[in-house]
DNA sequence: AGAGTTTTCGAGACTGAGAATCAATTTCAA
DNA sequence: TTGAAATTGATTCTCAGTCTCGAAAACTCT
């Protein structure tokens, strides 16, 4: 079976996918590649189910565990990254030439927005060496309202969800 | 059955408790001052499976069920946090009178250390609002190792584990 | 291209943390 | 003491994610 190329997924991640998976001994399927091809068409945090869902309207036949596997492979070869939020699932987000960022998260609509401040990395590290550890990495998550949900939540008469 | 009072569980948080209890129709039990009794007389973060534990050694008949429901109750009333760090479990650490904190987490023996930093809380809520989010809550966790953890690991002839 | 080897696939079973269910028991105000 | 209401422990259920397994692909070597 011939697999046609994905459209407009970036280059440098596919070829960085190709020899991760080259460099030990895995394959190359054509679920793999609807996968990976889907998740990077895609932007912002998505979870599995919705990587699922994405993938099952491209080929219905699309397994769940196929998708989790392969977002192992993708988070393995640095080209994605899992963010573990409140509420439960596992998101990923793509990592390709990404530098370090925190998140801002709304609770009300789960809009999910993203900072870095080197101010703040320099006072975590200041404080772990204060306390003799030495640190790999870190999590810094922001919980509340987004401007648009605070508005409609002093405004509850405007439209509903 | 009479019940004797635990030995030195800190009264304000019995008192808080009662209070609470009382305010909701909620009823004391044997099972559930026992539960808070063990999660007082101990220091640290605590799992549910450890805290299980730990009871079940008091009463044997002690059920993990009436341990989930017991730490809700007092995460409810204010008297214990729920943290969820990296590894799935949800930890419990007494929370009464005491104000903010984040963790470091050593990953090699668990090893659980505090802080607190007025710097990085105002540098969080400037970066939130430049994004025009309200904070709610955060989450502010250092991963990485310990000093006793660093030293064995540079000396790994030392004792094992 | 064909054979042989290895990996991957999808479906479904399984796991572990935690919540929900339910009959039996306990609490507590009257 | 009584009895309505809450609680208990065992069990079942849920949910996210992993594992298993026979079948089906994908490379490798000729």
């Amino acid at each position: 079976m011939k697999r046609t190329a994905p459209k407009k997924i970036s280059t440098a991640a596919r070829e960085r996918l190709a020899s991760w998976i080259a460099a030990r001994g895995l394959k190359s399927t054509r679920q793999r590649d609807l996968i990976v091809d889907t998740f990077f068409s895609q932007t912002g945090h998505l979870s599995v189910d919705e990587l699922v869902e994405k993938a099952k309207q491209r080929d219905p036949s699309i397994g769940a565990a196929t998708v989790y596997r392969t977002m192992k492979i993708l988070t393995d070869a640095g080209l994605a990254s899992a963010r573990h939020f409140e509420g439960g699932q596992t998101r990923y987000e793509a990592a390709l030439d990404r530098h370090h960022h925190d998140h801002l998260i709304c609770t009300s609509c789960g809009n999910i927005a993203e900072f870095e401040n080197e101010r703040i990395e320099e006072l975590q590290d200041r404080v772990a060496e204060e306390h003799g550890f030495t640190v790999t990495h870190h999590k810094l998550e922001l919980y509340g309202l987004c401007a648009a949900c605070r508005q409609r939540q002093s405004n509850p008469n405007r439209q509903r969800q």
